[in-house]
DNA sequence: TCGAGAATCACTCGGTTAATCACAAAACAG
DNA sequence: CTGTTTTGTGATTAACCGAGTGATTCTCGA
């Protein structure tokens, strides 16, 4: 059995949520000894046995360990659920406090408003996603969006287009024929067609090794295109906004050629 | 106007979720200037020039600020709710991707189950908190619980005592008035009463100093106490389980002198 | 009382991060 | 076009923190 790596696995992802490497694996043994002794835990989680004592106290103070204080001493995990219970409480927790902070702070200096002609790029998934479900969710006319990969098709987007006020158009494309039928379903009121983009296949990549991931233009004068990296899998995107911006202006180009199969607005 | 002391909050808070000291002072000076150049950033931050660059590219990989490739480049953080959900999208793969590896592993030997005798520590308000409701609903007979600070009353614990089945005695007592009437209208089934033990009060702490913060007793065979280091508000707890446990066996003779003025259990 | 294991403390080593410097490239003024 | 300033990158040094190890004190059972 490959339970192996899931404990590489834990004491990693442990790590990222801000535990040192002794303190990740002496939790991971505990989770599987259920109830040991420093020299089992030390044995077993490779940790010398000297230092398990302080990485347990600080898992003890963060609610992840209970001691029992004999001799020799005892520990034991908290409860899978509880632990990731407690893990998200103390996540929420800072990342209210940060919330509440910057918004006390956030009254700066509205300096100059710099030039029209502004391309930002910004990058991760999750960004990018909640970026294109705010744009989504401030469209006044218009909503076109190319979805490129089928994981794109998240029910927090599927929300942001069935949220949409009601003069909006919704206009989304696909590059699949099931994909477009699970659109089709997910969000009755949006018109949706497979896009003419066959550049947006993987398979077609010229030289760069990027797929299209997303292609969104809202009220045709705020545009995101991402790309998706297929070796990491990493997603970046560019950002235009404003009518005269030059990303949005070729994206107009491109409707107006067919290419993103729009309605011409009517008189 | 103590604008700083927010902003020291939010790096710290932000270091606190993974960044960097560089990458937490870059984050929240471009959340106050809303758009800058590294030169900018650097005087407002205190971040030397030459590393704003290395600190606003990771940041960018995260998904917090977004970059515009001119010349100078232009920074600017994403929009504060959008920088909050992404750090909550990235916590909660994170403690998901550690449960399912934990879960895969959590197949252990059951070694020998030591003596009855157990009394296991525990610190951490959330941990406390979590393991109160998970034995609350774990009860099957009858829940004596006494509340010693008014903001232990969350709604996860008024959810714990609704949730209880329809065998299970509620009996729920409170150090003040106020909180008795709190508790009997969110609990309706619970037998509320003023505790007889005064010594809860952090008035009249003896010379340790500590207030008691929970007392939980279920089924006459786990217990849990915990208090509150007044200083620091720290909660620590112990936590006895088994009917011939010595903490448990106090509790009941507690209760047998009408301290936790439980009715005896009828014939 | 004594010895063996248990627990704590004090220290070294190595890697990471903070901080500074040197340099190349680009923008800008004259 | 040229020299100067600003911008961006890379290399280098210094301070810090965590991983690993040994010495010391404590606890328990014989």
């Amino acid at each position: 059995m490959d339970t192996n790596a899931n404990l590489e696995e834990a004491i990693e992802v442990l790590q990222q949520l801000g535990l040192k490497e002794y303190e990740a694996r002496c939790f991971v043994g505990l989770s599987r000894l259920h109830t040991g002794t420093a020299k089992q835990l030390s044995e077993m989680t490779e940790v010398p046995r000297t230092r398990v004592y302080d990485a347990i106290r600080v898992l003890e103070a963060q609610g992840l360990v209970e001691i029992q204080h004999s001799s020799p001493q005892q520990f034991r995990a908290v409860p899978l659920e509880e632990a990731t219970e407690t893990l998200r409480d103390q996540y929420e927790a800072r990342v209210e406090r940060l919330r509440d902070a910057l918004e006390m702070v956030e009254i700066v200096d509205p300096d100059d408003e710099g030039p029209v002609q502004q391309v930002w790029a910004m990058s991760g998934r999750d960004a990018i996603e909640n970026r294109t479900n705010d744009l989504i969710g401030e469209a006044t006319d218009e909503v076109v969006l190319v979805i490129g990969d089928d994981s794109l098709l998240t029910p927090e987007l599927v929300d942001a287009l069935n949220g949409v006020g009601n003069g909006v158009d919704l206009l989304v494309g696909a590059l699949t024929d099931s994909l477009q039928d699970e659109i089709e379903t997910a969000v009755p009121d949006a018109t949706t067609f497979i896009s003419g983009l066959e550049w947006l296949h993987g398979e077609n990549a010229t030289v760069d090794d990027t797929a299209i991931g997303r292609l969104l233009l809202i009220d045709r004068s705020t545009i995101l295109v991402s790309s998706i990296i297929p070796d990491t899998k990493k997603e970046q995107a560019i950002f235009g906004d404003g009518f005269g911006n030059g990303l949005v202006v070729i994206a107009r180009r491109l409707m107006a050629q067919g290419l993103l199969l729009a309605h011409d607005p009517g008189p």
